[in-house]
RNA sequence: GGCCUGGUAGUUCAGCUGGUUAGAACGCUAGCCUGUCACGCUAGAGGUCGAGGGUUCGAGUCCCUUCCAGGUCGCCA
């Protein structure tokens, strides 16, 4: 049966207390996340959203019924009073924050019990989605998961502390609003006063934003969550939030360093990483020659070459149509990497590269015994040996050649390029490299 | 809508060319244990192998249908 507070309030969270506090008499509420019954002494690793503390039930010294202690598992919600005390040096734990202490227990309430759980409540949990959903309430009991929606916490306050400093005014617009296609569908709202009519939720604040500017409130930001009824990905949610902004008398450079300022200020508070501004900028052109993307990661290298002029009069029709079609031949130089790719791996890479409509992936392997390739037959020595120049190919190094539209073939080796970034461990965790990419085109052709 | 991958214990997974009683780890239950922190030791419970149909002497395994999930392309700034 479950206990009710009666008085008792709680002194702090588990984790923010320190060898400072050892003496002191404290009250802590929290989940009991693991339980080591060594019989007449148990140990309980309380855990709330600032960590865990390990407290004590010496049967020798609790005040309450043991058996009480002896029934504790797994997610029961527990309150209880003691003291701090240090730990001895052989029994301090240098894997928790609060490793140096722990509290020897006087009093318990179990103020709920729980099921066992459906899953562990822990870090690097694997278990699949579907489970995790419908127990939300436990999903979210996880440390990395409480950090995720913390951090969010802190991004949307210092993104409002800055935006205010800089003279920006924060206005809600309306979620229930007329269609307004942005491109995207739009999720729908039936309207009960008008039937057969409906409401469209905000892809984007857009309209409004510029009602505010022509209004003259001039500097205007909304925390704002937007709708765009389409197929989701890993990365990307029909339902997401986003800071919205919109300003007046201002050019495109006036409205980036607003933005790098404000991610600066974010990246300190949130990550403590210092970022260098103003951020580089490249045009959208450079952005497709050299990396295959809109969205560069720019990380590594793997940079996009173009041969279309050094295969475009050769015997290998396939590279010498396309070219002649408008289109380009591009390639990836893999420096070094010719031993990491047996011909298994490669044939899996021209599957992939299929995905986004290749029809195909030449290659050629630099090895120390000579070169290997299914199209240098096609080349005469003076053809080939410009294109090895062109990609700066040398003895180790293996470069991937992809011809087709110009649309295809960044599509293809851009991925082509985080895929090998990612296989040989290109990009080191935690590193960040900002950067604009400018003068986008007006329009798109639709094919 | 297309393609790919998957669905076996509470969870994560293994289960080969079809062959006795479907396994492991963690979790769970019971007992023992006063310094554990992945506690340990002993014992134990737990399965409609997503569903339906077919092939076969025999199906978790092969075939068909279907449902569900994840990823991806289309789509989407």
């Amino acid at each position: 049966m479950s206990e009710q507070l009666m008085g008792w309030k709680r002194t702090d969270y588990c984790a923010n207390f320190t060898i400072e506090d050892i003496g002191k008499p404290v009250t802590l509420m929290g989940w009991v996340q693991t339980r080591r019954d060594l019989g007449a002494l148990i140990f309980i690793d309380l855990r709330d959203r600032s960590g865990l503390m390990q407290v004590v039930f010496d049967a020798s010294k609790f005040k309450g019924d043991f058996s009480q202690v002896e029934g504790l598992r797994s997610e029961f919600v527990i309150a209880v009073q003691g003291e701090i005390v240090k730990r001895d040096d052989e029994t301090i734990n240098e894997k928790l924050p609060t490793g140096l202490i722990e509290v020897k227990v006087e009093a318990l309430k179990v103020l709920s019990k729980a099921q066992t759980p459906p899953f562990e409540i822990e870090d690097g949990s694997k278990v699949r989605d579907e489970l995790r959903l419908k127990y939300r309430y436990l999903d979210l009991r996880r440390p990395e998961l409480q950090q995720v929606l913390m951090m969010r916490h802190q991004i949307a306050q210092v993104t409002r502390e800055y935006l205010n400093d800089n003279g920006f005014l924060e206005i809600e617009t309306p979620m229930l609003i007329k269609s307004t296609p942005e491109g995207a569908r739009d999720y729908l709202v039936p309207s009960r006063v008008h039937p057969g009519a409906f409401y469209a939720l905000p892809q984007s604040p857009q309209i409004y934003k510029q009602i505010l500017m022509v209004s003259g409130y001039d500097k205007y930001y909304q925390i704002t969550k937007c709708f765009r009824d389409e197929d989701l990905r890993a990365d990307r949610q029909p339902e997401f939030t986003q800071i919205d902004m919109e300003l007046s008398f201002v050019e495109a450079d006036d409205v980036m360093a607003v933005n790098e300022g404000l991610i600066k200020s974010i990246f300190k508070s949130a990550l403590d990483k210092d970022i260098e501004t103003p951020f580089k900028r490249i045009t959208y052109k450079e952005a497709m020659d050299r990396y295959g993307s809109d969205k560069p990661d720019t990380r590594f290298g793997l940079e996009l070459v173009d041969v279309s002029d050094l295969v475009k009069d050769t015997d290998f029709k396939v590279f010498a149509s396309v070219v002649a079609k408008g289109g380009s031949v591009r390639a990836i130089n893999v420096k070094g990497a010719v031993d990491t790719f047996a011909r298994r791996e490669i044939d899996a890479l021209v599957d992939f590269v299929k995905i986004y409509g290749a029809k195909g992936m030449a290659w050629i392997s630099m090895k120390s015994e000579g070169m290997q390739s299914p199209i240098t037959k096609f080349f005469t020595e003076d053809q080939l040996s410009a294109l090895l120049k062109e990609v700066d190919a040398e003895t180790g190094d293996i470069i991937f050649f992809v011809g087709d539209t110009d649309k295809i073939v960044y599509d293809s080796l851009g991925n082509l390029r985080l895929k090998l970034a990612e296989k040989l461990g290109l990009i080191e965790e935690g590193t960040y490299d900002l950067l604009w990419v400018t003068e986008f085109p007006m329009f798109e052709y639709s094919e």
